[in-house]
DNA sequence: CATGAATGAGTATTCATTCAT
DNA sequence: TATGAATGAATACTCATTCAT
């Protein structure tokens, strides 16, 4: 009867709903339901419906970060490593469905909801950001990569994830993770030029 | 006494306040009282909370389009329009503060705000990276460009002004809008390989 | 181009609506449209929306009262002038259509309208009452009817008529006047006793 | 500790709050006001305001039968039975304070609360008429009524009882239901004609 | 620990009324 | 006079949170 400890199946169903209809519409009610446990029962592991979304917030971002440090133990190479992201990235985007790309845009519209949580988000955007950081780094070190400006070409990266997501969720696009990747790494190696 | 039109108050007032704190969270009220006027007012011209968002994100995507083309109209070269583009975006953000960064993501919350609406969503969306589309398209029959995959590449250009935004917002980042663009579409036609 | 008044044009808007919609359902703008003039003219002839329900309520009832007068001035006996009555009643509720049921019993309703507008509806109700009240009385003088209690049997023959609307409101019955006066009087005569 | 039943609470503060007020101008904290629960409660157990109304009428009517059934058990003969109607309508109309006779006329002034009220409303009203037609019927079949239009001699019944309601509530009538009811029948059976 | 009935603060929207033109 | 744009008071309904069981 190894059953899931209340907690994490809160978050998870948390997750779901916030993910499918963003913060404000998502009734505590509904996650509650989606649990299979009593709507009082959450207050008993979180102090508010904000505080829900907090924590999910966190847990979430921590399992991308999980699968995606998976995903890069076995390359060695930053091109790879790079290329590697980009897959990961839509693999996790195909996964989660539409609802990551949600998500990840959600979080900004509740900015609202404290500055602790901007923290955690700022957080969360930041250590996302010195992980690409530190393999372009990794790149110009091994005389790979030309020596661009690491911040500005980590952001450049960053958007690019952000732009598939974006993309895949409104336009409902299909796309295949090993041929983007592909494309991508080689846009952003060669650039576009001939 | 040249009085600003009505809807056109509205419509700014209600830029200022959703911009700032996000659909559900901002009040009819602080609208009205932002545009001094009084509540039902905003009635007379919109139908409901809802609508003014909708009349105010076209209003707001037009006034975009149209500063941007505005500075396209200077430049003949494929490489230097995509470059204005960069600086016209950094522009814009900068002048509308941070809160451009968050109506843009805003807008994905409000999925739920009907279908009319994702409809106007995606077609700005599309528009937008029609516009940049041609462009590239452009570079390619000049030869200036590789025979890259142009949606994709669209979608990788498009991502990186997201990006930007997003630094700009979340990092309170400083940035100079033609070294950033500089730098950028150097990234972007050689690429980062040595 | 003989127009008629600016005010009785407003009464009658206002019967059609009012009697239609009931009072809170009816707005001014409709009844100012309907009147084929501003909205705000009403406010010209009328203290108040409940000003123009009091006003054209008393309307109604002159309106009533003065084509019953007409019909009963060509009887003379009692129990004809009972039958002119009912068949009056159907007659007029068949020219405003169903609208006088909704009118007639609407007014109870807006007893909090006001000390002043319950005065009206008792006084009017009493005029048509003792209307009625003098004609039974007549025919006990003239020995053409028992020495019955009159209030009660006014009472008795009032009820009948607001049966007779209620009934043509509720169940949408087609009724002939002058059967129903026939059949109304035969039992108010005879009784039903055999 | 026996409570009664929240819902049932509900109702009957709704009763006599729709009674004194009317639909519109009964507001939903009042009847949680007078009912002694949080406004709030009021949606656990209805839909909408409406629907309290709809239920409450119903309540309602239900217990005009349930009172008026149970005085028509002593009687077996058509004219008691009646007779028994009249008593038992003015005994419910003084428990009822003057309360009744505004519930009674206000149905009709909310005929666009929908067309399943009126349904229910048209049916309550059938159901009234079906029960006294029957013992009309009765009458006319064991010989001690004439041979007259049963519908119309309902209708016309029917009518006397509103009658009274409208007159003990207009003119504050202090009424004996005994006397009344031996007149009213008196009247009916024997008609006034001398 | 778990629950869900009870709650009431919070808000979009309506519409009678006003008043500058 | 006549108008209708502007107003804001008034109100049904939602839903996060509490707490008695």
């Amino acid at each position: 009867m190894a059953e899931k400890p209340k907690k994490q199946l809160i978050l998870e169903a948390a997750f779901e709903v916030f993910a499918q209809k963003g913060f404000h519409s998502t009734k505590v009610d509904e996650i509650a339901e989606r649990a299979g446990i009593g709507k009082g029962t959450i207050y008993e592991y979180f102090k508010s419906k904000a505080d829900v979304f907090h924590e999910m917030y966190i847990w979430y971002v921590d399992k991308y970060f999980a699968e995606l440090e998976e995903g890069l133990l076995d390359e060695s190479e930053p091109t790879l490593k790079l290329k590697r992201i980009v897959k990961n990235h839509i693999i996790f985007l195909n996964n989660v469905k539409n609802l990551a790309g949600k998500l990840l845009n959600e979080s900004s519209t509740h900015m609202d909801m404290g500055a602790e949580f901007k923290k955690t988000m700022v957080n969360s955007y930041k250590e996302k950001m010195d992980r690409i950081k530190v393999i372009i780094e990794e790149g110009i070190q091994k005389g790979v990569f030309r020596e661009i400006d690491v911040t500005l070409c980590t952001m450049f990266f960053f958007g690019i994830l952000g732009g598939i997501s974006h993309a895949m969720f409104l336009l409902d696009m299909d796309i295949n993770p090993d041929d983007v990747a592909e494309k991508v790494i080689d846009i952003l190696l060669n650039g576009i030029k001939k």
